[in-house]
DNA sequence: CTTAGCACTCATCTCTTTAGAGTGCTAACG
DNA sequence: CGTTAGCACTCTAAAGAGATGAGTGCTAAG
């Protein structure tokens, strides 16, 4: 039905408009390595094309894009061994084998509940944490100032960090710090980490290790880090930011949206400044450009009296604040009470 | 530092537009039952207003819109007593409850993996039908013809549907065949109730009941339609439609993702046409006018050989067919295999 | 202090013009 | 006879030029 030459023009077209989006002309097929014609030759064949239904002209004077039938034939001739690159599969094997907790799941869920109800964007910032806890811990002196702190998680995730070291440290005491660690806090869950440090190493570190108040800092250091790093970020109802009239530009949902998948930089904004309760930040107030028309309301749950996460609804800065704010200060609450039953 | 008037006038243009999304002029609130004052008089409130700072203007000649002082002034002064409805809370609570089945949460799961790795949106199509039994089913006759089905699940899931009667069927009849079953379909899964209708009630109701055929066609029907309204809808992505130029109108999005909110529609779409494996519908091939310009492909995932649900990825029709097929297909028999593997 | 009236401003919509990309056709070439 | 160069032609998208109208600020009267 089709010449060879027909078919693998039709290729190259429905490719590059793959690729591309814009309409294909006859030059920019010429142009490849694989077609061996010059435009006008290309042209005929293209009008060819076009005459059997494969091909449209979106108007006279533009390249041609594939039409349905072209469509249905380059995917009716696709290669059927085809397979995925072996790294994407890896990739999709390994997601695919995770799990969330129940804590996760549990935020998650209320994460698509406050987008339901509101209309806006929910932000819920859960703690990992619960399911993670201390696997190994390494300290690796790099020189006399430097060293590089290693934390290996029960989930395999592996952080580390540069810490500086206070001066004349001996390596033999660097060593005890360490393997008292990892004695003492093996299994325990990273957000208690800190706070273990004190009331079970405490002593021990004390009678033990000469500069104990320094390295204390140092690993208090760490550990705070390890904290932050590891929250969960849960989003639900990105898209009714597209009912706000303020975003109808796509381009502003779009710088808004592309912040929104930046996880470091949104946990940073969803950490509750001074005290807890609900917070609003209005506009600009929120220390990113992207937001500056928008509002971040948020409300943070806690666990035996300790913030453990946020929850928040991002919106425009005409937001309707009284009704958000209630339905995050009764959602929060419920979260908090059902934490602290669950885990008791 | 503001005087009553000042405030009043204030709230109700913080009131308006968030409501409008519009720069409120004096004419709109001046026609408020609660102010009571003419346009010039607002005006020149308004000015004041604009002088402190709580107010802007877009342009010259527009009306104002609050200033971030403005909507931080208006925050401040909310109502701290105000809650949500209690019609909403209740709403609120009611959803927190609910919980996923470990099922769902694998569909869910392989939902958001799907869209993350295409850069299109994921459906998927999961059967609810796995953690909902039956728990009561009753029939009651409005009239001669008709009656009202009704099936409440073990999750506490009403149902219901007006069925047309067979003529000529007794009320002790259909008593009868509700008793029967409630007493042998009693926890029965809803996916299965359609075919143990066949292989345990058959002999029985040909047995005691008269209109044995006829009735047996009602609860068929009855049945079906259970099964289909059962099935559970996950999306994910549903933004990456933004990042395709085609979509650059954000009407067109909306269109299509206001499809997306009609789970029936969308349910109707994903059902697998003739025989299962990947099938690829390009542009008008869907049945629905919104996805003219999008391409939907599915894949089927199944247990004992029945197929279950569908997993599907919705692009443009310039879509890399070769990719998303092949991820498909591979996620589509993992997911068999974790469920054979998991329902053993 | 409040309100009516009127001139003024500026965004938005529509219409026109312009620039540029890509075609179709014809004629020449190997 | 298939292939290619050249050129006139077409049509969109971008830029510019009025017309429209909502809403203001100011002034003067109530």
């Amino acid at each position: 039905m089709l010449t060879e030459r027909q078919r693998m023009i039709l290729n190259a077209i429905v490719d590059d408009y793959i690729r591309s989006a814009e309409p294909v002309g006859s030059r920019s097929i010429s142009k490849r390595g694989d077609v061996g014609y010059s435009p006008a030759t290309i042209r005929n064949e293209m009008a060819d094309l076009e005459e059997l239904g494969f091909l449209e002209q979106p108007h006279t004077s533009a390249g041609r894009i594939p039409s349905h039938k072209g469509y249905r034939y380059y995917v009716d001739h696709l290669d059927p061994a085809y397979s995925a690159p072996p790294g994407e599969i890896r990739l999709l094997r390994k997601f695919f084998a995770e799990k969330l907790s129940a804590m996760e799941q549990v935020i998650q869920h209320a994460a698509m509940i406050l987008s339901h109800m509101t209309n806006y964007t929910s932000i819920l910032l859960g703690p990992e944490v619960f399911h993670t806890s201390l696997r190994h811990f390494q300290l690796l002196p790099l020189n006399e100032e430097t060293a590089v702190a290693i934390i290996v998680t029960s989930t395999g995730q592996v952080e580390n960090k540069t810490v500086q070291l206070p001066p004349d440290v001996p390596v033999s005491e660097i060593e005890k710090v360490v393997n008292l660690l990892n004695s003492k806090l093996m299994n325990v869950p990273i957000y208690k980490l800190k706070t273990r440090l004190y009331t079970e190493l405490g002593q021990e570190m004390e009678r033990h290790i000469s500069n104990y108040e320094e390295i204390m800092k140092v690993l208090d250091n760490i550990f705070l880090d390890g904290e932050a790093d590891h929250q969960r970020l849960f989003l639900s109802g990105t898209t009714n930011m597209l009912t706000q009239p303020e975003f109808k530009d796509v381009d502003k949902v779009k710088t808004i949206l592309d912040l929104l998948e930046e996880t470091p930089t949104l946990t940073k904004m969803m950490a509750p400044q001074d005290g807890g309760g609900i917070q609003v930040r209005i506009g600009t107030e929120n220390d990113h450009e992207a937001f500056a028309n928008c509002s971040l309301i948020t409300a943070t749950y806690s666990l035996e009296g300790e913030a453990l996460g946020t929850i928040g609804i991002l919106g425009p800065t005409r937001m309707e604040y009284a009704r958000v704010m209630s339905i995050l200060n009764i959602l929060s609450k419920d979260l908090t009470a059902m934490l602290s039953h669950w885990y008791k």
